[in-house]
DNA sequence: CCAGTCGCCGGATATTTATTCAAGTTTCTG
DNA sequence: CAGAAACTTGAATAAATATCCGGCGACTGG
């Protein structure tokens, strides 16, 4: 069950696809069928749509953004609703959400693959998010702002 | 500043958006310029695309979905992410969240308006809903579900 | 009254994404 | 092994939505 054409499987295909968005500013399908073509896998627009969708891959504004979180529950499509302020600080985050919603966001963050987090300790209103260093202390905040910065959308439209 | 070319402003034709919205079952912008030219106001499906996007009217599925909420606050679109059963019970709906998250649950519900409840309580993982009667719960109910069935994406990318 | 601005709009078009259809493969079953 | 069933994919196409551009009426300061 491999090497269909372009010598990748599907997992493979759409690993690669995750890591050439967080990379690249990847922004449309078409863009990420060109960067798969520049790494030696050869696909259609079709099947970037497909693969996005099972990914679970959001649109911040006008980019993709690859942050998968545990299947069947919430990604951080749901931060932008909630969070009022990002504040960067030595190793550590500080989150402020609105009021009652702390220990959403926070249980959210520590579900999300891709942040480089030791932990997250949730208030009422604040979240405290103990990073590893500087920075990706630093490194996480632009995270969290860039989702927050726009509205977000799924991409794909996986219903069943 | 009103009656343009069809009628009526801006407001007024916003306000029967969201009414047409919620009596059909519009899916697509092109059925919004129909049901509106049905109503005698005749627009463009640009037209339409600026007006859902600044209403923050959302899609579920192929469903548009007409529960404004207020500004500056999360709305029903973080829902599927967070609830896990629904429940219409007498005057009553239960709610059961995932672990943490009743707490923001409860606070979109409260926020949304279009709602018929009366108050909601929140606990860890279950947030309790009274409506009126059972009319309002099972119809609460029902829309909560509604959202939660599929992904709800953004109408609109406002930005700025 | 006139010129400049501003918000709103429509028509047309571009952009982006989803889906349909028909293969090519693999897997399972009898 | 033959045949069926299930996946996966690409090409083409449809569908849906966003945006560009030009115009128009209202309003403002001079």
């Amino acid at each position: 069950m491999e090497a269909t054409k372009s010598g990748v499987d599907k997992a493979t295909r759409q690993a690669l696809i995750l890591t050439l968005i967080s990379e690249k500013g990847l922004g449309t399908q078409q863009g990420v069928v060109g960067a798969l073509a520049d790494k030696g896998v050869e696909v259609a627009q079709a099947t970037v749509s497909r693969d996005l969708a099972e990914l679970g891959v959001l649109k911040v504004g006008s980019k993709y953004l690859a942050l998968p979180h545990d299947p069947g529950t919430a990604g951080i499509e749901v931060l932008p609703s909630f969070v009022v302020g990002i504040v960067p600080a030595q190793n550590q985050v500080v989150v402020h959400t609105r009021d009652g919603t702390a220990g959403a966001v926070s249980s959210v963050l520590d579900r999300v693959r891709g942040l480089r987090t030791i932990g997250t300790i949730a208030g009422q209103d604040t979240v405290l998010v103990v990073c590893p260093g500087p920075y990706s202390a630093r490194k996480t905040a632009g995270l969290i702002a860039d989702v927050c910065r726009a509205k977000t959308r799924p991409a794909g439209n996986v219903v069943g």
